[in-house]
RNA sequence: GCCGAAGUGGUGGAAUGGCAUACACGUCGGUCUCAAAAACCGAUGAGCGCAAGCUCGUAAGGGUUCAACUCCCUUCUUCGGCACCA
């Protein structure tokens, strides 16, 4: 007989909701420990990645309260996005009943896994209490001039038929439906992310707690690269023509420079040149190219003499200009010089198109032996006065150089680019701007917020933003002069409300501002966030900006938001991510139905370490409900008084489950935790010992721990007892079994007195028949004696 | 190419430089049963051996150490990020 997992679970989660047991309230006496999961799509059911996720993020929300912190743990929905529209087009509803619909579905679902979450803080995205302030932060940085309108070229998802921010293109392709994405030239707004670009990346160092990828991963996309602009002149004007580099030092080993195809300067370089026509020619085939064809690294370098001279302001040589497909117009100055001794691009190209080379730092090749570039350190030739020189120290030393000369100017370069926040979408926040045909561009005043998304808007599903075509959003008043304007019907991408929720929940009803500045001050910055890894650059980085922007306020006093971040890792299903189109999809529902929730939880948290890969396993499912019987079956036989062995290996269970609950490590946990159960099954067992394992077990399977407590006779909750300490004492065993070990290798174990001295154990190991065919007749070279654990025998 | 993470039984996975493979799944055996299921107990890295036991074994190779899955170097493979980034 299995234990009734179906009514003890809707009956502790009836009794928790009724009593309140996890709302949380500030309180400048006790600790705070604010612990937030990501909120989810409101897509209207959970999947396996959610019951990780939050199962996760519960057991330590349940562990630290009983720890004795104060502890919060919100809830709430990231609800607006594209889904919601086509949904409303599919199944003729609108978004906003749609979305509503799935949040009730999913909050139904998410409380049926017993989750901690304190409701009463659950905010949605969707609902304008919330969107009001994200108009009112837009309009903040709009008056810092960190939101503006540019006209450029974007990306453009012909599918979602909306604009794509570059952290949403993943291979050149929309993140959300794979679409290929195009170019497009459109007026749009954005975010001046880049205007933190530098706190953005220093402040990664101070995050001690974050997942070295995730850091790696940041730095990476914000990508900063220090150099030197060179200038470089071309022979018959004297026009300039700026390259960049972050190789100074093999400046005296530029032999030619190369432009881009797009370069403004070709024209007039090519211009009446012999060359001209095959130039035209290339510059034509290389624009038709794509992008993605271009800068697929395996392709050929391509490349043309444009005829024309410049001059290398180092040494005063003449170079010849060309170019080639392989240097890009977006990055650096559009222009490199180069070196094709020291960089394995301009080698290939050089011994292509046969151009001159010149080794400045000494690699083991001379230049005839040559076979590839020497991109290594060493001791400068070739270079004039840095002759000599290690290379790494000239790099300073000629940039100075230049910098005094006037021939170059120290650069620092960055990947990173504005965020494009506007979308062509109807379901998000309305961008709060008007159009006056006499004052321009107009914001919202304040006392106007919200803009409120109207509730119908025709879905056609043929494009162009719905909003568009609502005359009463659209044609409105100037709020400068009164005289007849437009509104804009863009709305906010939905990363720019996600970057800020974790705010809100600390005030989630304030109408004031986007959150107290007391409670926040209290709560924040949270102290364990969880999430998938796909977060890594995208939310992780738009919430670090805004938290540096309400600093800037001075809403908030800290630099960062998450102290530690933990990344779980996907679920999966025969060695594939569980998806739809795969079919391969073990709906978590379907499992509770079978083994309840307390087993989904004990089983996901057992299969494998948080932070890797989890294949699921209907076997192991079986095998976590089994453990769960097996304790359920110890109250059957409790005893008066437990062994006194059994106690100790009681301390030292808690010992050992404690330390890996506190640094997330739950698999390890239950494994101590089967181990105690298997220990327990062998000797006589008490009520005590039974209600520190049920303590134990609690975060990890609340409504079965709350149940078994209650059934001891307990009138409070589980969840308002302390988490047992250990006795130091009891942790010491009077005996301890010593290996011991020849030249490093086991040869004997030995029970001894955990106190027993050196010299004893040493005779004790000496006149130990056992031991004799391995050091009889051999010179002892050495004893090492570790206490407690083992003996090395050297000989 | 650069940056990051990882590689351990049939499987998921354990091991502050100190007994490699904890815990679980699977498999095999036993107890109970008319029988089966459940439950409980036990065995389970490979090779050799009747056995006590021995040898090998943590992607590969080298090094440091009395002692290496763990530290260092080289290489390979897998995954992730960035990338003709100058």
């Amino acid at each position: 007989m299995s234990y009734p997992f179906k009514e003890i679970e809707e009956k502790w989660q009836k009794a928790w909701e009724k009593q309140g047991s996890f709302v949380s309230l500030p309180d400048s006496k006790r600790k705070k420990y604010y612990l937030l999961e990501m909120f989810p799509y409101p897509s209207g059911k959970i999947h396996m990645g959610h019951v990780r996720n939050y199962t996760i993020g519960d057991v330590a929300a349940r562990f630290k309260c009983m720890q004795g912190f104060n502890v919060m743990h919100p809830m709430g929905f990231d609800a607006f996005g594209q889904p919601a529209e086509n949904a409303a087009i599919k199944n003729k509803t609108k978004p906003d009943t749609w979305t509503h619909k799935c949040i009730d579905w999913m909050r139904i679902e998410l409380k049926k896994m017993g989750f901690s979450y304190d409701w009463a803080r659950e905010v949605s995205t969707c609902d304008s209490p919330y969107y009001k302030w994200n108009q009112w932060i837009f309009l903040k940085m709009f008056e810092r001039n960190l939101a503006y309108k540019k006209a450029s070229g974007v990306n453009w998802c012909p599918s979602c038929e909306t604009t794509l921010a570059n952290e949403e293109v993943i291979d050149g392709a929309c993140w959300r439906c794979h679409t290929r994405v195009e170019q497009k030239d459109l007026e749009q707004w954005y975010l001046k992310i880049t205007a933190y670009k530098e706190r953005l990346l220093d402040d990664l160092q101070g995050l001690k707690n974050w997942p070295e990828r995730v850091l790696s991963m940041q730095s990476n996309w914000i990508g900063k690269s220090s150099g030197v602009q060179i200038y470089f002149k071309l022979k018959n004007t004297g026009e300039t023509i700026p390259v960049f580099t972050t190789r100074p030092d093999t400046i005296f080993g530029a032999t030619y420079i190369v432009l881009a195809p797009e370069h403004p300067l070709v024209k007039n370089i090519i211009q009446g040149n012999p060359q001209e026509k095959e130039a035209l020619k290339f510059i034509k085939r290389v624009s038709r190219e794509s992008k993605v064809v271009r800068s697929s690294s395996d392709v050929k370098k391509e490349g043309v003499f444009t005829g024309s001279f410049a001059v290398n302001p180092a040494n005063n040589e003449e170079v010849p200009i060309w170019i080639a497909d392989y240097v890009l117009m977006e990055y650096g100055t559009g222009a490199i010089m180069a070196v094709p001794t020291h960089d394995q691009r301009d080698f290939l190209f050089a011994k292509e198109h046969k151009l001159p080379m010149r080794i400045v730092i000494k690699g083991p090749d001379s230049l005839e032996k040559m076979t590839e570039a020497y991109e290594g350190n060493g001791v400068q030739v070739n270079s004039g006065q840095f002759n000599g020189l290690n290379n790494e120290e000239a790099k300073s030393k000629i940039a100075q150089w230049m910098e005094e000369e006037g021939i170059g100017k120290v650069e620092t370069h960055w990947r990173l680019r504005d965020w494009l926040i506007s979308r062509q979408r109807y379901w998000g926040t309305p961008i709060p701007i008007i159009y006056c045909p006499k004052c321009g561009v107009v914001p919202v005043p304040y006392e106007d917020l919200p803009v409120v998304l109207p509730k119908d808007a025709p879905f056609t599903g043929e494009g162009g933003s719905p909003l568009a075509k609502v005359k009463e959003f659209v044609n409105v008043k100037c709020p400068k002069c009164n005289g007849p304007a437009r509104r804009e019907t863009d709305t906010m991408a939905t990363f720019f409300d996600s970057s800020w929720y974790f705010l809100r929940f600390c005030s989630p009803k304030d109408d004031h501002l986007p959150f107290n500045k007391d409670d926040a001050a209290y709560w924040m910055p949270v102290d364990q966030y969880i999430g998938g890894i796909e977060h890594a650059i995208l939310h992780l980085l738009y919430a670090r900006f805004f938290a540096k922007f309400f600093q800037d306020l001075g809403l908030i006093n800290f630099k960062e938001p998450f102290n530690r971040l933990l990344t779980q890792g996907m679920v999966l299903k025969d060695g594939e991510v569980m998806s739809k189109s795969r079919g391969n999809i073990v709906d978590p529902d379907s499992i509770i139905k079978l083994f309840g929730a307390d087993t989904l939880r004990l089983f996901i948290l057992f299969a494998a370490p948080p932070e890797t890969e989890l294949e699921w396993d209907d076997r192991g499912i079986e095998g976590a409900f089994k453990f769960l019987n097996r304790v359920w079956r110890i109250k059957e036989n409790l005893k008066d008084r437990a062994d006194s062995e059994l106690i100790k290996v009681m301390h030292k269970t808690i010992k050992r489950v404690s330390f890996d609950i506190e640094n997330f490590k739950f698999n390890t946990a239950i494994a101590g935790l089967m181990e105690f159960v298997n220990v327990i099954y062998q000797s006589t067992c008490d009520k005590e010992v039974f209600k520190n394992l049920l303590i134990m077990i609690s975060p990890i399977a609340p409504h079965f721990a709350e149940e078994l407590w209650q059934e001891l006779g307990n009138k409070e909750s589980i969840f308002n007892s302390v988490w047992p300490q250990y006795d130091s004492n009891l942790l010491l065993d009077e005996n301890v079994e010593i290996v011991i070990q020849v030249n490093g290798k086991l040869r004997l174990k030995l029970e001894v007195p955990a106190d027993i001295a050196e010299d004893k154990l040493k005779e004790l190991v000496f006149s130990d028949e056992r031991l004799k065919p391995w050091i009889q007749n051999k010179t002892k070279k050495k004893f090492i004696f570790v206490p407690k654990k083992l003996i090395n025998i050297v000989v």
